[in-house]
DNA sequence: GAATAAAGTTGATCTAGATCAACCAATCCA
DNA sequence: TGGATTGGTTGATCTAGATCAACTTTATTC
């Protein structure tokens, strides 16, 4: 919080105000830049743009032009193979940016689809590559948010490959609790944006497991469960159930 | 074949050999530098480092310093969990770059173990960052690396999260048949270079089910197994298995 | 605000793949 | 060269989670 306004405070007012739609300097960009920089970054950033909830933001084999930078709202990423099964890959919320996987092929390999009325920042790619060239602070930015969805991504393989239905859920409680945390929201309650059947895509696990295993949290007293929201009430179980030692 | 020759006419003969240890520039490097960026490449480049086989390449929570280029070889990429588990992420084999999940937070979050003799080009990352800086060819050409790092790591998730044994087996011989074939060796006969354990763990699956897929595979006549020796013999009933209408 | 559709819960049953176990084959090493 | 270790196969059994099904609750729509 109190770190939240030293940021704001870094950044000179009419600097702000120059993209007063777009919240993305305090963000998903770094902190470092200098006004001219962050002026030339302002042109480059389109205007806010609304997605409503259930749109698109892009669909894979579109072709791509723009990473997004969700503004606010939450958004769900999905590869469909061919025969129609659908993966989700993630869920995403403010301050992420999204569309990174695009770059390879220059079109889209998945779906970006809004889970509530969201708002987007469009940054046409080949002008912030270009601009990336002249700003190293810049261009070491856009490889560590890369990396990180790479790391990401293997987190996922670790849970999809390695563990056990509450673990999946229990991971994916508490990585969703860290992130409203981060973002000033409450850790300890919040509202699920996802259907059960998406969670359970994302996890591995059918809708039916996902439900189930949510209720048994319940009987446990590891969380309180009214439809979508989740009350975590004993986070620490949660995080046994994770490191879960096999043995102890 | 005729494609590679080519590539190679291209460079000139005394730029070729001033990287001789290393045959990155054509490999995993793009095609369409300057004589001049490229010999800037080759000084920052060190002389390929000779892996054993059963050595780690780096392991997770070393420093990051450089990413790796394999110049022959074969290797696994693979994350433990904090309860010991491991998951393998990938295999990678020459021409392919390693430690991009390291970017994100300055050291290493996998290990990286040569599952042959292997030879690897060294590449300080951030002597790559600056001539990229500089070089948007080559900035560009990162990008689209770790894009298609992040690509790759979905198709492992749907694999993960949707497919059932048969499946996955189907799909990972085709993936290393088609990766070997692009790298001029067989695609119908190729050598296991890991385990049926590291395999399973890469899939999701347990030792014995990789053993009894494949033994199944071959008892339909989709493929010869002698120990690690793969022999291809029906290919496109491996494909039918993928593409798995669930229902003709 | 009733009608309809979509999302969620819970129970009964089934099964793919895990686990346990015994054995064989290859390769390593003194 | 021959014993030991590691890797691989195959069978028998078990179980976590899938599937099928009935029902309730919550959204949406006209």
């Amino acid at each position: 919080m109190i770190q939240n306004i030293q940021i704001r405070e870094l950044t000179p007012r009419h600097l702000r105000q120059s993209c007063s739609n777009c919240s993305l300097r305090e963000l998903c960009l770094p902190i470092g830049l200098t006004p001219d920089e962050m002026q030339e970054l302002d042109t480059i950033i389109t205007q806010a743009r609304p997605i409503k909830r259930g749109e698109a933001l892009y669909r894979a084999g579109e072709p791509f032009k723009s990473l997004f930078a969700i503004r606010v709202g939450f958004f769900k990423a999905s590869v469909i193979s061919e025969d129609g099964r659908e993966q989700v890959t993630g869920f995403h919320m403010s301050g992420e940016l999204m569309g990174m996987d695009a770059i390879s092929s220059d079109f889209h390999t998945c779906d970006a689809i809004a889970l509530e009325d969201s708002e987007v920042c469009e940054m046409p790619f080949g002008e912030i590559e270009e601009l990336a060239g002249d700003v190293p602070i810049l261009q070491r930015h856009l490889y560590k948010v890369m990396s990180r969805e790479i790391v990401r991504d293997h987190g996922v393989m670790l849970l999809l490959g390695n563990m056990k239905a509450e673990e999946r859920l229990a991971a994916f409680l508490l990585n969703l609790s860290q992130r409203f945390a981060i973002r000033g929201y409450s850790s300890s309650s919040f509202h699920l944006r996802m259907t059960r059947e998406e969670i359970g895509s994302y996890l591995g696990l059918k809708l039916e497991t996902v439900s189930r295993t949510l209720s048994k949290f319940q009987d446990q007293g590891f969380i309180k469960v009214q439809n979508r929201l989740i009350e975590i009430i004993d986070s620490d179980s949660l995080k046994k159930l994770l490191n879960n030692c096999h043995g102890e």
